[in-house]
DNA sequence: CAACAATGTAGGCGTCGACAACAATGTCGT
DNA sequence: ACGACATTGTTGTCGACGCCTACATTGTTG
C-alpha cells in the first residue's frame, strides 16, 4: 500500500497543465472564478509554482488570451479554404466565429478585455492575426469582383460589428443555439448582397 | 480645534452613496477592483456595514446593474421622442446608445454580465423596460408605414445586433471617438433603407 | 564536475468577502 | 411616554487569495 505515485520535483509541463486547466475554469465558471492557488492544488504543485511561469494573474490571463486568438485563428482560416463560392465560405467564416464567441464566451470576453493592453504585445499581434485570416477573405472578395471597395477596411467594419451583434445577440439568450447557424447564415447573405457592386 | 464633524451613527443615506461611488469605481477601474471594503472605507464607514444593503458582493453588482438599465431607458426614451422625422429619430436613438455602451463600457458588461440571472428578477424587468423602450419607436415605425413587417421583433433584433456591433467596435478603438456619431447614423440611415417597404 | 539557471516549496503579508456578536438609533403600539 | 422590536452600523474573526522572499531541488552547460 501507499504506493503514493511520486511526482518528480519538477513537474515536466506545468505550464501547458495550469493553462489547460484554466481554460476549463474560465469556460464553465468564468473568470472571475480562477484562482492561481486553486489551479496549483488541481494539478497538483504547491501555491507558488505557478508564479515561475506566470509573474501574476494578469499574466496567466494575458496567455490564455493569447491561445484563444491562435485558436480562434484557426478556426477562422479552416472555415475560409475550400472550394465552395465566396459567399459560402463567407456565411461559413461566420458562423465559427460565432459558434467560437457562444462557446466560448468567458474566453473571448477575456480575449478583447485587455483595453489598456500594449498594442505591441503578442496578444494583440495574434489578435491582428486573426482579424487578417477574416480581412484576407473580405479582400478575396473585392478581388474577384463580388465586393465593393478596394480596401477592405470598410466592409470589414461591417462584417465584424455584425458578427459582434450576432454573438451578443446568442449570448443574451435572445436567439437560440439550434437557430443560430441559420439566422448568421442569414445575415451574412443579406449582408454580401448589400455589399455587392451594381 | 478638533472640531471633528462628528457623524451620526445612522449615516442616513449609505445605500445610495455606496452605489454612486461604487459606480464611479466601476467607470474608471473597472469590475474587477470593485471592493466593499474599499468602497466602505471612502464612504467613512465600517467594512460591516455595506452588508446591510446588499448582502453579498454580487447584490451590490446587481443594484448597479438596475441603475444602470434604469438610466439607459430614460437615455433612450429623451432621444426617442420629438417631432423629427422617425428615422432621425431613430439615428439618435441609436447614438444615445453606442454612447451610453462607450462611455459606461464597464458598466454595459456588468449589465449583461448576468446570463444565469432571475429572468423574473427586477434586473431583468428593467432590462426589458430599456429593450421595449427602443421596439416601441421600431413599431411606431412599422404603424406609419416605414418599416416593413408587422412585429418589432425581427427587425428589432437586426438594429439591437448592429448597436452592440457598433458598440463593440467603439470600445474596441477601431471607430475613434470623434467618428462614432456619425458611423453609427450612417448605418442606421443604411439599416433603414434596407428594412423600408418598396 | 562545478557553477549556474530553471523550477518547485514553504512561509509570511496585506486585502478581500462572508459571517456572527454586539451597540446605537429609529419606529410603533399601547 | 415608554418599552418592545426592527433597522442600521461596529468590531472581530475566518478562510482564501495574490504577491513576495528565502530556500530546496533538479537540469544544463562550459
Amino acid at each position: 500500500m501507499s504506493e503514493a505515485v511520486v511526482r518528480p520535483y519538477h513537474h515536466g509541463n506545468l505550464r501547458e497543465e495550469l493553462l489547460e486547466r484554466a481554460e476549463e475554469i474560465v469556460r464553465t465558471r468564468g473568470v472571475a472564478d480562477l484562482s492561481l492557488r486553486e489551479l496549483a492544488r488541481e494539478v497538483g504543485v504547491s501555491h507558488g509554482a505557478p508564479r515561475r511561469h506566470f509573474p501574476d494573474r494578469q499574466a496567466l490571463l494575458d496567455a490564455l488570451a493569447l491561445r484563444g486568438f491562435e485558436r480562434l485563428e484557426r478556426e477562422i482560416v479552416a472555415a475560409a479554404k475550400g472550394r465552395a463560392s465566396h459567399t459560402t465560405r463567407m456565411a461559413r467564416t461566420a458562423v465559427a466565429y460565432v459558434r467560437f464567441a457562444t462557446r466560448d464566451s468567458a474566453l473571448l470576453e477575456l480575449m478583447f478585455a485587455g483595453k489598456h493592453r500594449d498594442p505591441d504585445g503578442p496578444v494583440h499581434e495574434a489578435a491582428d492575426r486573426a482579424f487578417t485570416a477574416m480581412s484576407d477573405l473580405i479582400a478575396e472578395g473585392q478581388a474577384s469582383g463580388q465586393l465593393v471597395g478596394a480596401d477592405p477596411e470598410k466592409p470589414g467594419m461591417l462584417v465584424w460589428a455584425t458578427l459582434q451583434g450576432l454573438a451578443s445577440l446568442a449570448n443574451g439568450a435572445i436567439v437560440d443555439e439550434a437557430a443560430l447557424d441559420g439566422v448568421v447564415t442569414d445575415a451574412m447573405h443579406g449582408l454580401m448582397l448589400g455589399l455587392r457592386p451594381r
